[in-house]
DNA sequence: CATTCTTATGTCAGACATGACATGATTACA
DNA sequence: TGTAATCATGTCATGTCTGACATAAGAATG
């Protein structure tokens, strides 16, 4: 999330700052989504990177490929929300760990 | 679940009793996955009917189909995560109702 | 600097999910 | 009973996701 004081200064400055979701003119359910993705995505890059594994091993790991680990980190639009839960729990995700995911921290 | 007296009596009958997975011989992930759509399955049915409404409306909401809400309520394998969750927050469920469910209630 | 490791991004054929339709089964109720 | 509403299940054309590949860009190490 963006640090109070940088929103502060913007705002200061005549910037209104919202989401991405208020930016685009998405319905809830959309910013909802994009939300749950996002944290997925977020989960999965630092749960590899605990596991200091790289992009290219957990590829290995889960039968995908370096460039699709990339694009689920990057909650890229082609990745499915199922494939990010597989590969959270191929991590050794629980379906809890997941759970706080999805609720957002 | 199954009621324990139930689960008494076959036990006692000869019979070993145990989840889906491990008569199929799943991996945990795999179990894991298959309780997560079980879940969300369940979660969607149960709000369906609280806002009394008949599968074909819930279809009309989310642009789908009758036999679609079907095999979701049905946890069929054609069913993805991404749809079962996007139905749940067409029905007004918050991120967190899906965290609750995803957790396994 | 060159080399190696790692991550990012574009593309695509094949695999998979989707809405729609048909049709059967179940339920509700007069 | 009939019949209208609801739910279940099978099929399929179309659209979306996936792994794989190529290639670029960035880090780290010597």
């Amino acid at each position: 999330m963006m640090e109070p004081t940088k929103r502060q200064r913007l705002e200061a400055a005549g910037w209104k700052v919202g989401t991405v979701a208020e930016f685009l003119g998405l319905s809830p359910e959309e910013e909802a989504i994009i939300e749950i993705r996002l944290s997925l995505s977020k989960s999965l890059k630092k749960l590899r990177q605990q596991e200091q594994l790289s992009q290219q091993n957990l590829a290995e790991n889960i039968n995908s490929s370096q460039s699709r680990v990339a694009k689920m980190e990057a909650s890229d639009p082609s990745v499915s929300i199922d494939l990010l839960i597989k590969s959270l729990l191929a991590l050794g995700a629980t379906r809890e760990d997941i759970a706080v995911a999805i609720s957002g921290n």
